[in-house]
DNA sequence: CGGCGCCTTGAGGTACGTCAACGAAAGTGG
DNA sequence: CCACTTTCGTTGACGTACCTCAAGGCGCCG
């Protein structure tokens, strides 16, 4: 980095182009820096927002993995997704100005608040297109995680997962055989609407083939080719 | 009806306090008709758009029921969702500009479309909110079907969506006991990863044990609070 | 060392997929 | 108007993948 320290946190956003930010002119980025706020760093376990919060604003995630969650009357905990940088959070608060869901950090994590109030300027400096784009990407994600959980084979499920992080993973620049996994095998298992048990047989039996090693809080895709061949094709769920 | 036929098609709509124009003044609907074209009616069986179109817009479903799906390269189709008036579809599209899954009607229905080039004017008449409340909606029902697949048991996801439907037929102002369901069994099965076989031994089941009883096309819930025990509470999904 | 998460491994039952035959409704043609 | 075909849904028998229950490694921390 040649250039100096600037206070004007888009600009120095290592996930700029996959945010608000992209496809704005060097100008608007002042303009967009008043909107956009990123968060204090928070550390693993902490609540970026709660089930019930008033829901005046939306994030984006910045740094660090995210999870999504809703609790039953009953006390159980419904996963609803794993967020990785650039991944819009909150949205779902803003049909009723209350978040239907909870998100906590997984690891230490930054996320940027956009408040609903400012997206009017927001349009005005043409981050408009940039929003939808976001917002479509996580429709199409959500799309992705319903095709996949409609596989009724484990193994499909877990294989179409593991692929759909693989391209997360290139998305944010990062080797896509190496699967950054911050959250336990618990949570993995219920997003995957299946056991403990059986996610970590369908692990065993996906290591012991040689299509994955899982080291700790990683996971790496040694074939991927083969992976696909168990998971269905999934469109673009990026 | 003593008002004279309107040429805004907007004030006359019978899905306005769903849509765009909720929340916004009788004089903002001038110009919120400029941003908003109604559709002709599609008939059963024809496409609002189809994977791989160009998605320069999206649209809100006014009258009927759509389905919407993808295909996988193998030829499988996998229904994404059904979607009642009031509801966004195309949304997914506007990630990479092409649209992502198809939509087709499933009984004569109509639908507005909001190009995404006027979507700039639409917030500065003061839509942006009603937007924003609509896309949060979606992400609400997707982040529920989520929910609602994760179950394991036939009879909890089933009973789940009949739910989601009987929630859907309120908001829209009708009998929230009758469910109106143009889809096909096969269709219904796929989007709730089962096979039809195991779908129509569910609805067999419910409807000897008196909880729901099926005519053509609709399906009526008798006994709510029983659906509601198989069904694990969904976060208000509306 | 002992307690406690977190994951793995094992044995047994069952719900659902698969295959296949049957029935009912809707569109087609004579 | 009635046989024919086609589509769609129901019902049955059987196998299997996954859930359930339960016990056994590991790593962590007191």
């Amino acid at each position: 980095m040649t250039q100096p320290a600037t206070d004007n946190p888009c600009k120095s956003c290592p996930t700029r182009v996959l945010c608000l930010a992209s496809g704005l002119e060097e100008t608007a980025l002042d303009s967009l820096a008043e909107c956009v706020k990123p968060s204090a760093p928070l550390e693993k376990g902490k609540h970026l927002y709660r089930e019930g919060n008033r829901a005046d604003r939306c994030y984006v995630v910045r740094s660090g993995v995210f999870k999504t969650f809703a609790m039953t009357p009953a006390g159980d905990e419904y996963v609803t997704g794993f967020h990785y940088p650039g991944e819009l959070l909150g949205v779902t608060g803003q049909a009723t100005g209350r978040h239907a869901d909870s998100a906590v950090a997984l690891e230490t994590s930054t996320a940027c608040r956009v408040r609903l109030d400012e997206m009017a300027t927001l349009w005005e400096i043409g981050g408009g297109t940039s929003l939808m784009r976001m917002l479509g990407q996580s429709e199409k994600k959500a799309a992705g995680s319903q095709i996949n959980l409609g596989q009724v084979r484990a193994d499909a499920r877990v294989a179409g997962y593991l692929l759909q992080l693989s391209r997360k993973q290139q998305q944010i620049g990062r080797d896509k055989r190496i699967l950054h996994t911050p959250m336990s095998r618990t949570d993995l298992a219920n997003f995957l609407g299946m056991t403990l048990e059986s996610l970590s047989r369908v692990m065993g039996r996906f290591s012991k083939a040689g299509l994955v090693t899982s080291r700790l809080g990683e996971i790496v895709i040694e074939r991927p080719d083969d992976l696909q061949a168990l998971a269905l094709h999934i469109p673009d769920s990026d």
